[in-house]
DNA sequence: TATGAATGAGGCTTCATTCAT
DNA sequence: GATGAATGAAGCCTCATTCAT
């Protein structure tokens, strides 16, 4: 029984590769069931064993894809937390930003899913619940760099470097593109710091 | 002869409205020709009087929506320069994050096109182009608020600048996000007015 | 009124010839109204002021050929019986096979329009009123070849000339195959010939 | 597996039977899928499992069609090759053409295909081969009539031979018409014999 | 459980024909 | 008469899903 589930999880695995290929190929709207299953040498019929459905094998696809998303901030949060002492902007980016763009540039298929879905399948409010995960995870690295910062702004700061890391360093390869937006990031970052030593400010004005 | 030609393009522009409001509802994908034309009030076959094909329909469309953006941007520089003097960095953002904002809210569809069409269809090209206009209008506004910098540092600038305003912006819609996202932009702006003053850098370090 | 008339069967005349390159290059199914105005530079709608349906005019065409198909035996027919005395088999075929031949070259469209037209189009029952007119012909010069031969078995002859002449020369323009078609045809004229002086047999069998 | 395949031959056959008749009834512009899938009882779609495109279903069945015509020259071909002797020419005859003829007023369809197929199919090439079997057939068959005739002229005599049959006999049912058809051939194949004899001349004139 | 044949709804597109201007 | 925009029936094809084996 147990090798039974064992291979079941591997031919999901199997069937997931398949349909995130053929997402980054040919997009959200060019993905056919009948491709996903010829490429993963399945049987046409068989994915239906494993998903209820297009829409649920799309899902299960990104849900995965968030999975590894958290699974890489862990990672480098982690390795993070080793060195012990409070980061600098710079240290923490260093740590996040290689990571996170990797990730992102290696899975497009993971914007085209997150932008691509309609409405009308239920996915997205789930969606919303399961990109909380990966940003609740940036806010608790957050708390190594920024330790006076109260949990809700700590998770509107995490909000705002996954999309700025998502939205900037995919859109454009550029490498000055990807200069400057680590730029952007730094300087967020820093004001962060040095702000919160001395006031919690929320109507977030630079001093003049 | 004239009025013919001005109904002509009433009816191209009922059509590409049909399609954005159904884009915006159902997305690419859900996006069918026999839709679009039962909510204009045409016939099925009179779309390809007017579009070659589905393609064509979204790649106008989505050219469309890129002229309003440009349109937009081009307003609210010749409103900024009204008031003669170099503005500072909260003032250019009034007036220009308000409209950006209000068109990409408007304007759910311009995200899912701008992603969701495949890149078989080779609009992905030409649409670097037509985003290229408004980068260089935003680039060009930039003058106003820092004269100083050069021509390659602005397009990369205004580059940032309407991606991140894209990004945050629109995937977030809580106010707490909107205004921090706000504030990454006035930093980043700053950031360049001040350092723009003493040097030209372009491994941009902040200064202490 | 007059030139109107006049300025009237040029058009159709147009049309006609506009259509036939049209049938010629894309065959029956490919034959599109609107394609056969925009080649000859009329407006989409003007064609049914002369021909009621697609259908009307493809056998419009037809008919047309058919008349010159028919003018074209008339005047090798013509062209022959100014040689006062009875030909030979072989000046009988000189004189008439390459008028047919090059109106079967010229005009591929004949044998598309022949076969193709379903019989569905009640066009087949006219078509072989009209293919009488060329047979008739043909048969009016076989009385200068064979005068003893009775008008029935004229009509035989001239029906298969006509229709060897057809399959023969135009499914292989290999000329060896060419030159055994006529090879075939002088061997039945020449066979009419010489059974007719001695005994008008109809079950024509050759001697052993 | 091997009772799959056998059901999937049958499939194929039964698709192909309909669609035969149905380009009998209504010619290759009739030709409709869906009629095909309706005649045949299967689903619309399931056509497309069998056959690529509706222009693959109609080469399929012409490629059907000359592999039965090829297959009725062998059968005849057979049967006259039991008879050890040298045949006469009203013998070679009697063995092939009634074949010939069953098969082409069978299967009117045939022509309608052979002629009808728009160029732009690049049928025509391959088609050109497919005929080449059933003229191969036949000229091999010659060998018994004419064993002197060399290779290249059999398959002259061949291609005539299959060209004439066609044409004369479908165009015209009238049996006078089909008789003289038939004496056309004999005297052609008769001359065919007596001339090897004494000249394998190739400007073939015809001695008295 | 796996298979892949079958289904049929649904999409895109063409084109003959009509008709207001 | 001429025009060409509009219509909509009809065709081809795809593909998600089911189901007998």
């Amino acid at each position: 029984m147990k090798p039974k589930q064992e291979r079941s999880r591997m031919r999901v695995s199997a069937l997931l590769d398949a349909a995130e290929e053929l997402v980054e190929e040919l997009g959200v709207e060019g993905f056919a069931m009948s491709e996903v299953a010829r490429r993963a040498g399945a049987a046409h019929g068989s994915l239906y064993r494993y998903f209820e459905s297009r829409e649920a094998l799309l899902a299960a696809l990104h849900e995965r894809q968030i999975s590894q998303l958290e699974a890489a901030v862990i990672e480098a949060s982690e390795k993070l937390s080793l060195t012990q002492v409070v980061p600098s902007a710079r240290e923490f980016l260093d740590a996040f930003l290689d990571p996170l763009r990797d990730f992102l540039i290696r899975n497009r298929s993971y914007r085209l899913l997150r932008i691509g879905m309609p409405d009308a399948w239920q996915v997205a409010s789930s969606e919303a619940e399961l990109d909380a995960r990966v940003i609740a995870e940036l806010a608790h690295a957050l708390k190594n760099l920024v330790p006076g910062l109260e949990e809700e702004r700590r998770l509107l700061a995490a909000t705002l470097l996954l999309s700025l890391t998502d939205s900037t360093i995919i859109i454009e390869h550029r490498p000055e593109v990807q200069r400057e937006g680590r730029r952007v990031l730094e300087l967020y970052l820093e004001d962060l710091v040095s702000n919160v030593s001395c006031e919690p400010s929320r109507t977030g004005g630079t001093t003049s």
